[in-house]
DNA sequence: CTGTTAGCGCTTTCAC
DNA sequence: GTGAAAGCGCTAACAG
């Protein structure tokens, strides 16, 4: 039976208003009587039941805000946004209200106008994938001066202290496609790199890793060209057309508009083993039929799912993060693991 | 803002006992009046609140029964309780308790009397890692008749329905080797399996979908003996030295005990691509080390948290289970995937 | 500073 | 059959 704040009321002879005063350090207490409180409470193994605080705190209305910005037709993010769904599915019971708050674009801005508007609704905690400019990093500090959490979701910024972050290995990520190079590659020859982004520190990291775990795993294999790539799936198609004419390479790893690569591979003179990064419907066909050789998957359900609940852990229990990174690991995709199977 | 019992009281005039009694069937209740209150109640859209319904049921003290078959030094099993103690937490502050149950070996009669025991001790439902004998088919379907749902971890029978399965995709999980095979194979040659028990179904599945993708996935590749291996390391091992001594195969799939299979790679004199099943301390390392070239995980922890989870959801929120299985999937891993990152 | 009390949404007596 | 009331463990408002 797990011991309750009337346990240790009556074992110090106080009533359970006052322990509740020293547990949570509400003031208007006695120092030494809630110092003594807190000792019994540890001697005892207190630990508050979260099941019945969220009940009590329920016309608090708490509130968590998910400032996301757009990022239209990117399945990637409307996997995030799944898991963020999910979460706000689970924490419905317990009367922790979730809004989605969306920016335009990487407009530093317009992010700041989302987060005001956020707390100007209530927010106490927030989940953002951060748009790295000063105006963000100075808002991000001050609302946690204030006292609202924030914890970063996918994207990141350096030397920022912030209540947690969670994103995806972007070096893990960079090194297995490393790993999948040495395996697969039959000959020397050539790497085309593709990536969306550079101005999210993930996705230079997560190519440096690629360069120099290559390096390390499959020293045959260079690097030829790492170009960055466009949003839109045209402007991107264009582009990976251009880089294979002008260097055929046999090997080719992606990250971007999915259907804009498949399409260039598809179209290209040569025969290319590719690697993709993310499990999109259209990543998924082509692997399922052999176009392209691998996926990584990012696992981006499971880090929206879990931005929101290590915030409603703090919510409705205290917790603080152990760690202030969590890395979400990735896996290797095989054409065989996500085939039909040949047998029900 | 969520609809509660008191809504639907004050909207059809009743009292909220009432509207408990026409939700939860308990009779003692004017037929008409159900009705009424139920239509009521579909029309504002309600939806029982988990949380209160699991703060007033607390003083139920409900009880989760989990029963295993003791698997010493088995990484795998170790992972799955692993899993199962995670749950243990999530659910502790719902008041539910969980207890398990150890039976010895592979024992139909032992394993019999657990599930006795734990009924005796007042579970309410009960996870079970279930051996196939006529034994604990019966108790099962009693139990469940009993109004007890069981739950299958890991392992599991047909033609027995129960309120759910979870385990892993052994299919896939053989599959996937295959894949594996296919890409990691530079030429023809003979493939050696070795498996654990053929008495737990899913492992003979797993042998059944790696021979028949094998032969789609890369025909090139033969399976030259497919070896059943018991518990012991010091057995295992000898069996193993013995089929890579009769049979040199240049390619391997590996399922039983690491540390005996990863030796006898060790000793062979010629080279060996060897694939493992699941990723225990010394696997891993070996992984790491280049001896063993990829690992498929088959995610024990999360199996055991969800067999947990799944009981708890229908005990707290009455939630029944939308599929009778659910396949948790595998994943591949490489060296690259595990291997300490060239920078932090 | 401290105790008492109402209440979060639901279940469960106990009267009527 | 039905309503009223107590209680699950905690918070918050109100007296004192």
């Amino acid at each position: 039976m797990a011991i309750t704040m009337k346990d240790i009321a009556q074992r110090t002879g106080v009533s359970i208003g006052t322990v509740d005063r020293a547990l949570n350090n509400r003031g208007r207490i006695n120092p030494e009587v809630a110092s003594r409180i807190r000792k019994v409470a540890q001697e005892m193994g207190y630990k508050t039941n979260s099941v019945a605080k969220s009940l009590a705190i329920r016309n608090k209305k708490l509130k968590i805000a998910v400032v996301l910005h757009i990022q239209r037709n990117n399945n990637y993010y409307e996997e995030v946004e799944a898991g963020i769904r999910e979460a706000e599915q689970d924490i419905f019971d317990f009367g922790i209200q979730l809004t989605i708050y969306r920016g335009i674009g990487f407009d530093p801005q317009d992010q700041l106008r989302q987060l005001e508007l956020a707390v100007s609704n209530g927010a106490n905690a927030i989940v953002l994938v951060p748009i790295d400019s000063p105006l963000i990093r100075d808002k991000v500090t001050q609302l946690q001066q204030a006292g609202i959490p924030v914890v970063f979701l996918t994207n990141f910024m350096e030397n920022i202290p912030v209540f947690s972050s969670i994103r995806c290995n972007y070096r893990r990520s960079g090194q297995i496609a490393a790993g999948l190079l040495r395996v697969l590659a039959r000959e020397p020859g050539d790497v085309l790199v593709f990536s969306t982004s550079f101005s999210m520190l993930g996705h230079r990291r997560r190519v440096e890793a690629l360069q120099a775990q290559l390096a390390i795993s499959c020293p045959q294999l260079t690097i030829r060209k790492v170009v960055e790539l466009p949003e839109g799936e045209l402007d991107c198609y264009q582009l990976v057309k251009d880089a294979l004419a002008e260097y055929p390479c046999p090997y080719l790893v992606y990250n971007g508009n999915a259907k804009a690569g498949i399409r260039a591979i598809q179209e290209a003179p040569h025969p290319i083993s590719s690697i993709f990064y993310d499990l999109s419907p259209s990543a998924r066909e082509a692997l399922s039929a052999g176009i392209i050789d691998a996926v990584i998957f990012q696992n981006p359900r499971q880090q929206g799912y879990r931005a929101v609940n290590i915030l409603f852990e703090y919510l409705t229990a205290g917790t603080i993060p152990v760690k202030p990174v969590e890395l979400v690991e990735c896996n290797v995709l095989l054409r065989e693991s996500i085939q039909e199977l040949s047998q029900p």
